[in-house]
DNA sequence: ATTCATCTACGAAACTTTTCGTTGACAACT
DNA sequence: AGTTGTCAACGAAAAGTTTCGTAGATGAAT
C-alpha cells in the first residue's frame, strides 16, 4: 500500500481551509453556497466547492445531501483544531514558550486591562482544571 | 510599476522561512552552513542557501560579507515579527479573539500551575505598561 | 418539452513554495 | 600546477496550493 485515503489524522489546515473553517465555525453546518457568499465575491463558486472537496478528502469535513446540495460540517470541533494549529505554531515560531506567544499576542492586539482581567480569570479557571 | 523589488514591508515568512528565522533568534546572526548543521540533514545546503538568498531578496534578512562566506541577520526583531504572525493567525483562525488564542496556547502547551503564574504575572507587568 | 438556474464533479492551468543539481570562484594543501 | 573542499549564484524541477472553465445532473418555471 502506498497512499491510499485511509484513517489518517486530520493534516493541518492550508489558508483558505482556514477560511473555510472560520466561517463553519462562525455558522455551524452550511452548504458551499452559504460559504461563498459568506466569504464575499473574492473567489468564485468552483473555487470554494472544490477546496471543500478536499477538505472532505483530507477529512478535515464531512457532508451529507440535503436535496440538491450537500450540507457540510468540520469533523474535529473548533478548539481541537485551534490547538493544533498554535502548537504548531509555538514549535515553529517561539520555541515552545506559550509565554512568548501570549505576550505577542496581547501586544498584536493591544489589549485593554478589562480584558486582561478577563484573561487571568481565564488561567485560573485553567489552573483549576488542572487539579 | 508592477512588482519591483522596491522599499516594501517585510511580508510574512513561510513555513521554510521561518524555521530558518527561528535558529537566527536563538544563534545571533550566522552563516549559511551554520543554520544547515543546526537544522540537521531534513534538507540539502543548497536549499538552505537558496532559502536564505530568497529572504534578503524580501528583506527579511541582510548580510554581510566574512572572508569568503557571508554572515545573515534578521533585519526585524524577534517580537516584532511574532507579533506579525500572530496577528495574522489571530484574524484569520481566532476571529480575532486574543482569550480564545491564549487558552489553545495554554492547553497545546499543557503548561503547569507554576507556568500559569508566571503567565499572570506577565499580564500584570503588560497592564502597569499601558498606564 | 424546452429553457433556465443551481448544483456536483472533474481536470487542468496558474501560482507559490521548496528542493536540489550544476557551475564557477577561491583558497588551502600536496 | 593540480587536486580538493567550501562557498555563492543560478536556474529549473518538483511539490503543494489555489483558481476556474467546462460538463452533466436535476429540479423549477414557462
Amino acid at each position: 500500500m502506498t497512499s491510499a485515503r485511509s484513517a489518517k489524522r486530520a493534516p493541518k489546515p492550508t489558508e483558505a481551509e482556514l477560511a473555510i473553517l472560520a466561517v463553519l465555525w462562525e455558522r455551524g453546518p452550511s452548504t458551499v453556497r452559504e460559504i461563498h457568499t459568506e466569504l464575499g465575491d473574492r473567489t468564485g463558486y468552483t473555487t470554494i466547492l472544490k477546496l471543500m472537496q478536499i477538505m472532505t478528502e483530507k477529512r478535515l469535513l464531512t457532508r451529507e445531501e440535503r436535496g440538491r446540495s450537500h450540507v457540510y460540517r468540520v469533523t474535529s470541533d473548533e478548539a481541537h483544531t485551534q490547538r493544533r494549529i498554535v502548537d504548531d505554531l509555538l514549535q515553529k515560531a517561539f520555541g515552545g514558550s506559550a509565554q512568548k506567544l501570549i505576550v505577542a499576542a496581547l501586544s498584536a492586539k493591544k489589549s485593554t486591562p478589562d480584558e486582561v482581567d478577563e484573561i487571568k480569570r481565564l488561567l485560573d479557571e485553567y489552573k483549576g482544571g488542572l487539579k
